[in-house]
DNA sequence: TTGTAAGCGTTATCAT
DNA sequence: ATGATAACGCTTACAA
C-alpha cells in the first residue's frame, strides 16, 4: 500500500536508504524520503512541519526524527510554488551609500526577520535596466518598499499593475501604496527660523537638488516658507548631489559667486563637503558662514565645528515599512495609508554661535 | 488538438479570452496564456524567453506579442523549481551597523546584479532562533556569504554539510570555504611601529573583543607583535562592544585604572568613543593620549582631531566575494581559495604631532 | 488521524 | 522548428 498507487504521480523517491544524514552527496533529501522513513505520507509530513492540522504525537516523533536524520529543510522554490507566496519582501532602494541606508534597511530587516519574511535588496542608482531590475525583484517577493526615487513613476506603475503592494519610503504618495515619510517641511521651516531669528542671518542659500528627492524638495519647501514670511531674498537652491564631493563642488562654486550668510544642505555629507570648501575659501565656520544639514549621522557630532542638522528616525521609517508591508499583504482591502514620522532639531555649533541660551 | 490530451496534465489554461493586459485582478497570466495568445506551445514560449533553442523568427515575434500583451512575467518560483537553482545569493551578517556593513553590501549587491543573482540579508546579533535562519536563507538561495561572527562554526558546518557552496568575509578560513579578509595583522603591527618609533610612546594598550571577531583578533595579533619587539610591556586587550558607546564606557574604565600613552582601538567607532571619555576626564588627545582606530569611517576625517585609523577596500571585499561565489557556484571542483585584501595606514593628527616629516 | 492525488508554473527531454 | 509531456517538491482539498 505504498508503491500502490504511485503510478507517474510521485517521482521515484523509493531511495529509501538508511543512510541518514550522509546520504549520496549532491542529493537532497525531499518530503518523500522523510515520508518513506517515517512510513508516513508526504502528506503527514507536511502537516507535521506546518502544524496545519492535528496528527497523532507518536506518528509526529517519528516523523520528526526522520526529519533530524535526514538533516531535511523543504524545498523553497516548491513551497512558494504551492503556496502562491515567497514568504519575502523586496527593497528597492537608491545608490545611497550613507548611513541612512544601512539604518533603514536594519530597521526593515529586523521586522520582516520577525514575521518569517525574508528581505531582498536591490539597488538601483547608477544601474543599467533598472525596470528589468525591478521587475524580477517584484517576482521574487510578495510586496515590495520603494526607497525615495529609486525608480521613476512608470516603474511604480508597472509594479502596481502587477498588482504589487508597495510601500513608498520617503516618496511623495501615490494612489493606492502606502507611503511613510519623516516630517520635512516643518522641521526645514523651523531650521531656518533658527538662523533668521536666533542668530539674524538675513542671506539664507540651500544646497541640494530639489527634484532629485522628494524629501529635499520639501525640505526646501519649508526653508522658503520661512524666507518668505520674513521678507527675505529667495535665490534657487543649488542642486547637488546627494555626498560630500558634491556638496564641495557646489558650494565653492556658490560661495565664490555670491556667499551667502548661512547654507542649509540637504544632508549632512553634502554640509561636511561644504565646510571644507568653506575652510579653503578661507571663510570661517560658522563665524562667516554659518552651514547646516541633515541626517544627523555619526560625523555630524564629531566635526570640529559640530553640525547642526535634523535627526530622522531612520530605524523606525524602516521597520514601520517592514510592519506596513507585512498588514497590507494580510489584510485585505486596507486602504492606503499614510504616515510621516516626527524628526528632530539638533542644535551645535555650525550655525552659530549659542552662548548661554542654548537653543 | 489543443483540449486533446490534456489529460490531468496542464491545468484549465484554457481561459484565453483575448482581454490582455487588463486580464481578471489578481489573476497573473501564465505561459499557458502566453501560449495560448500565440498560438504556440508552452515548450516554445520557453524557449522564446530563454533563447535555449533556435525559434522561427516570425513564431517569435508573436510570442514576444503576446508577453507584452498581457504583461507576462514568469513565476520566479517554478522557474526556481524546475531549474534546481534560485540565481539568488544569501549575505548573512552580525548587527554592524556601522558604514562597513553598507558599504560590504552595496559592493555585494552591485557586482550580483550584474550576474543576474538576487541578493538575500540576514542580520544575526542579538537575534534568537540564528540557526533557524542561517538554514531559511539557505533554503532560498545557491550559495551565501557570511561575515565575520554572523554564526558560530556549528552552523557553518550545518551549512556544509547542506553543500552549501560558501564565502568567509573577515572570518578564518574554515575548511571547503572560500574566504576573503582585508589584512589586519601587518597593518597593525605597521601601525603600532608608528606609535612606538615615530612618537616615542611605550605605554600602549588595546581596545576591542579579540573573541568577538576575527578581524580584531589579528589587528591584536600584529599590534602585539611590535610590542615584543620593542620590549614593551603588553596588557591584555580591554574587551569592548564594537560601537561608540562601548568604546566610551571601555575607555573610561581603562583610562581611570591605568592610562596608557596611547590606545588602539578595534574600529573607528570604538575610537571616537573612546576620545570623547579621554576629553571628558580632562586629557587632551593626542598631547596627554594617543588614540587609533581602523576603517576610516566619514567621521574619521572630519573628527577634531583627525582620526589615525586603518583604511579597508570594504566595497572590494563585497564585490570580490560575490564574484568568487558566482564562480564557486559556475565551476566544480574548485578549489578552496583564500584572499586577503591590503589596507592603508591613514596618518592624522589623533595618534601625536606630525610636523615635517609627515609620512 | 491519515492517505490519495490534483494542482502550482516552469524547464527540459523526447518525439515529430 | 515545434509540440507533447514528464519531472521539479511541495500544499491542500477530498476521501477513507
Amino acid at each position: 500500500m505504498k508503491a500502490l498507487s504511485w503510478a507517474g504521480q510521485a517521482p521515484d523517491h523509493s531511495d529509501s536508504h538508511g543512510l541518514g544524514a550522509a546520504a549520496a552527496p549532491g542529493w537532497e533529501p525531499t518530503i518523500y524520503a522523510v515520508a518513506a522513513q517515517a512510513n508516513v505520507s508526504i502528506a503527514t509530513v507536511s502537516r507535521v512541519l506546518r502544524g496545519s492540522a492535528p496528527v497523532n504525537p507518536e506518528t509526529r516523533e517519528r516523523v520528526l526524527a526522520a526529519v533530524a536524520d535526514l538533516g531535511y529543510t523543504p524545498s523553497r522554490s516548491a513551497r512558494s510554488l504551492a503556496e502562491g507566496q515567497h514568504a519575502a519582501h523586496g527593497i528597492l532602494f537608491p545608490g545611497l551609500s550613507g548611513p541612512y541606508f544601512a539604518e533603514v534597511v536594519l530597521g526593515y530587516e529586523e521586522v520582516a526577520a520577525e514575521l518569517g519574511r525574508s528581505v531582498l535588496v536591490v539597488c538601483t542608482h547608477g544601474r543599467p535596466a533598472v525596470r528589468e531590475r525591478a521587475m524580477d525583484l517584484a517576482s521574487r517577493v510578495d510586496g515590495m518598499v520603494v526607497l525615495g526615487r529609486a525608480v521613476d513613476g512608470e516603474v511604480i506603475a508597472a509594479l502596481q499593475s502587477k498588482r504589487l503592494p508597495l510601500v513608498l519610503l520617503g516618496h511623495d504618495p501615490v494612489e493606492e501604496a502606502d507611503s511613510i515619510n519623516a516630517e520635512n517641511a516643518d522641521s526645514a521651516y523651523a531650521l531656518a527660523m533658527h538662523l533668521i531669528h536666533d542668530h539674524g542671518y538675513r542671506s539664507l542659500a540651500f544646497l541640494g537638488d530639489t527634484h532629485g528627492s522628494s524629501d529635499t524638495s520639501q525640505r526646501w519647501r519649508g526653508f522658503r516658507r520661512a524666507l518668505l514670511e520674513a521678507e527675505l531674498p529667495i535665490s534657487e537652491p543649488t542642486p547637488c548631489p546627494l555626498n560630500e564631493d558634491g556638496g564641495r563642488r557646489a558650494a565653492e562654486r556658490l560661495l565664490r559667486e555670491q556667499p551667502p550668510r548661512a547654507l542649509a544642505c540637504a544632508n549632512d555629507e553634502i554640509a561636511l563637503g561644504a565646510i571644507g570648501a568653506a575652510e579653503a575659501l578661507g571663510l570661517r565656520v560658522p563665524d562667516d558662514l554659518a552651514i547646516t544639514g541633515w541626517d544627523d549621522v555619526m560625523a555630524a557630532r564629531h566635526s570640529r565645528p559640530g553640525l547642526t542638522t535634523v535627526r530622522q528616525p531612520m530605524r523606525e521609517l524602516g521597520s514601520m515599512a517592514a510592519r506596513w508591508l507585512h498588514e497590507r499583504l494580510n489584510t485585505n482591502q486596507l486602504a492606503p495609508r499614510h504616515a510621516v514620522l516626527p524628526t528632530h532639531l539638533v542644535i551645535r555649533a555650525s550655525c552659530g554661535n549659542h552662548s548661554e541660551e542654548d537653543q
